[in-house]
DNA sequence: CGTGATCTTGATGCTCATCAAGGCTAGTGG
DNA sequence: CCACTAGCCTTGATGAGCATCAAGATCACG
């Protein structure tokens, strides 16, 4: 039954930002409440689509990005399941669906991050995620200023390794990877033709894998030291937040 | 005699921040007590020191910079004066002085920025610095990205010149250089043997004119031109400012 | 007047962009 | 079922852009 499909969707979306957000800080039950509600409040987007802002992104990639004057496009950052969305709003940006995508509209969400005293779980949660969204702009800045393509590609797929693994969406040594070589040059600041070769330089080294939307990292360490990555830092955590998912996942569930 | 000039200095300093966040949102007259109070706590550091967070730069420029493994360096943004820095923090990022430069001590600033019922105006300014900053990263990505030495360095230049203008340290085609082609390569993802050429052919077509401490742009539009420069918005205004930087002064010039 | 930092210049070659063309796959309409 | 198309991936050839190495010139300063 459609409901029910409905129903588990709502119910993975939540549990998904259930696990982002409590990996950051300890939630309350009222703040659970809050992601509960703002999950059922889901749409899709068609790939392409230009995203609006003031949301979170439940499944699904896209991107925050510029087109300049001569069409060259340039990507700043990936957004990925639990992140959230700030369109427009800042810097001449445009937020464009890579894939097809689910957001949640969570106005509740954003306003009670601003609320450090009734929701300090929440305010905590997004200011975290506030950083860590410049900690990922640096990165990108030091990838394009100082790391040649086959480097620049390395870093680029451990950093995306990491930032799936903690929402439980990759392994160690898997990743999905739904990028086309061209996005993959938009961001990487090189060409299309470029990318190609570089990946082919990483396949014959024996070190990554690249194929129908599976990325696979056949030796991460290699990868990792070749191109000096340093992995986000583990949040510290105020409250178990496992716990919390499982309330969540059984707050959400579709009644049997 | 050295209160005096102390005291000048702190005038001037209490002026450069009233322009620069008046301009930015409309101060009161609790605000302007609060900048005066900041501007009194005035502290000095020499080229090369690494700088505290959660001061304002008053004078002289900064860097916010990563250093890598190898010893390759990468600098993310420059901080002029008027700026706040948020020292380290964030994302393995150091704030290192590239001049001499003087800072204020501004924990009663930042605070009140977090409070946007008390000190709207002040709030209002320091969010948009905040976004700005963005900003300024998201065009440096850019810079790295899709641009050519060649256009970097214009794309700089002009952007230097546009933030010193607004407070009163640029003028359309002048503005002060210290930086060195090093440093000009550690930010702009260049060798130092490689700025040099740039700077020279800039200089060979008549655009530029670098020396002892002094840029001048012979054809701002021209630069603008060949590098696609989009100039920082003009900031919207709720008050007039220019009368609020008046009083200020009044209130911190030295008694006669 | 020497000493270190900064700027400048030349020579050489790697990295990457560009142009051009061909192949592979999935979807579309006859 | 078979062209036909459109997107994406792949490959080769060529040259521009930039790094690197090395050395000399200039400047700032004690």
């Amino acid at each position: 039954m459609v409901s029910e499909r409905l129903a588990g969707r709502a119910a993975r979306a939540g549990e998904l930002m259930a696990r982002r957000f409590g990996a950051l800080s300890g939630l309350s039950g009222s703040d659970l409440e809050l992601i509960e509600a703002a999950a059922r409040r889901l749409e899709s987007h068609s790939a392409g689509a230009d995203l609006p802002g003031r949301r979170i992104l439940v499944s699904g990639w896209a991107s925050r990005r510029r087109v300049m004057s001569d069409g060259a496009r340039q990507i700043f950052s990936f957004v990925l399941p639990g992140d959230p969305c700030e369109g427009r709003r800042r810097g001449a940006v445009s937020l464009v669906a890579l894939t097809p995508v689910e957001t949640v509209e969570a106005p509740g969400l954003f306003q009670a991050a601003e609320d450090s005293l009734l929701h300090a779980g929440l305010a905590e949660a997004f200011e975290a995620m506030r950083e860590e969204e410049e900690r990922l702009l640096l990165d990108h800045i030091v990838r394009l200023g100082r790391l040649t393509a086959y480097e620049r590609m390395a870093h680029l797929l451990l950093e995306l390794r990491d930032r799936l693994a903690r929402v439980g969406l990759a392994e160690e040594r898997r990743l999905p990877m739904p990028l086309t070589q061209e996005t993959l040059a938009d961001a990487l600041g090189l060409s299309i033709v470029h990318v190609n070769r570089t990946i082919q330089q990483l396949r014959r080294e024996g070190l990554i894998e690249l194929r129908s939307g599976i990325a696979v990292l056949h030796d991460p360490d290699a990868l990792a030291e070749l191109c000096a990555y340093e992995p986000l830092r583990a949040p510290r955590r105020t409250s178990g937040p496992a716990a919390n998912v499982e309330a969540l996942a059984r707050a959400t569930a579709p009644l049997a």
